[in-house]
DNA sequence: CACTATACATAACAGCGTTATGTATAGTGC
DNA sequence: GCACTATACATAACGCTGTTATGTATAGTG
């Protein structure tokens, strides 16, 4: 019936916007637009206003979250690959850190919360398949493990993203890690081999 | 020389403030100042802007949560009153989600950065405590135990607040605090009820 | 007690997100 | 293939924001 939107607009709106978060500047609609050739209103025929822009950008980390999770190798070792999705996760977060501050602001709404949901799935899956190959006690609680992991990866995230802690403390995710899984039934030993072998994806220093 | 500052100005600001956030009415300069007879100015005499009220709130966040981790009894079960002090942070995020939220935002920036680092110190205390205690292992490094309770209970504190975990999710702290504190030395049948007693400052349900 | 530095009100300003209005254009029914 | 219309999008105005310039009343000081 009439003109089509143009995705490369939308995409370079959304590009434009991380690039601004990532070298501080303030992101504003005038300023988003500025040099662009496409004029504010592009930003509600897009997004519907700037609240829809910050929700795009949420997705946008989510995506990217996931993609990371998504590229994390699956090995024989469970428990290995458990390590490595919690580094993973922590890479992510330390290389898009403006974009991971947004991810949980505003009350966490989203237009695919399912995109959530899926960080927390691939930590449930991996830890069901620690415990399928024996290395975690048959009672296990994939959910509550997994959840545990989340909340101390994004613990250290938060802290060492804003400030407070600082990127060397990332290495104590390790032995926290360690206990964790020693904790579900790990043979310790082996545990933390297979822990320190996952973690190897995390860069020694800040990037 | 001149007039001075009526500090019950200062303090019906911050007051008002908190009360705003809470109540999330949108805090803006004219509707903070509305119906306090005082002026927009007021503002800049006592903070010097917007920015710095935001500070002085997140120096109040900070205060309160001192104050609460200040409450906690100091017991002859240390590794009880380490996971009281996990329990009392969690009741004041909960308790106060709004101040919580943005005391880590803005780039960590505070007047007085000790009273953040006062919340691990005394995380750290308690962990020398129960190794003077015999209770975790002579080696143990209190800053690295401290750390990891400390982005744990952070990690819940965030996801809970922000709105992906639900307050019931905060029970896994309790294995989580258990698997941390065993694998610092602490015999595991001991450290489950020292941590489940120190736990109980946690109501069950959200406030 | 006169002086002056300060608290603070009033009012103006630039910049913000949003919305109303106008127009060029891409897709559709004939 | 053409008239029609719904849509993308520019332009411009609006009400709000934080901030600042200006003026004034007043509390502390020599």
């Amino acid at each position: 019936m009439a003109r089509t939107k143009d995705p490369a607009v939308r995409s370079l709106l959304l590009e434009r916007a991380a690039q601004m978060l990532r070298t501080r500047e303030p992101v504003t609609l005038r300023t988003l637009v500025a040099g662009t050739g496409v004029s504010t209103m592009a930003v509600y025929t897009y997004f519907g206003g700037l609240d829809g822009l910050w929700r795009a950008l949420r997705q946008e980390g989510f995506a990217r979250l996931a993609a990371r999770l998504a590229a994390v190798d699956t090995t024989a070792d469970a428990v290995r690959d458990l390590a490595a999705l919690g580094a993973a996760y922590l890479v992510n977060a330390v290389e898009n850190p403006d974009l991971y501050r947004i991810m949980f602001d505003a009350g966490f709404d989203l237009d695919d919360p399912g995109a959530a949901d899926e960080t927390l799935h691939s930590l449930v899956r991996t830890v069901e398949r620690a415990t399928a190959d024996g290395r975690f006690a048959a009672g296990t609680d994939p959910l509550e493990l997994a959840t545990q992991s989340w909340a101390a990866g994004h613990g250290f995230a938060s802290l060492v993203t804003a400030g407070p802690l600082p990127y060397a403390a990332l290495a104590h995710g390790v032995p926290l890690l360690t206990a964790l899984f020693t904790a579900a039934g790990d043979e310790p030993g082996r545990c933390r081999a297979s822990v320190a072998r996952g973690w190897a994806e995390l860069p020694a220093t800040a990037p």
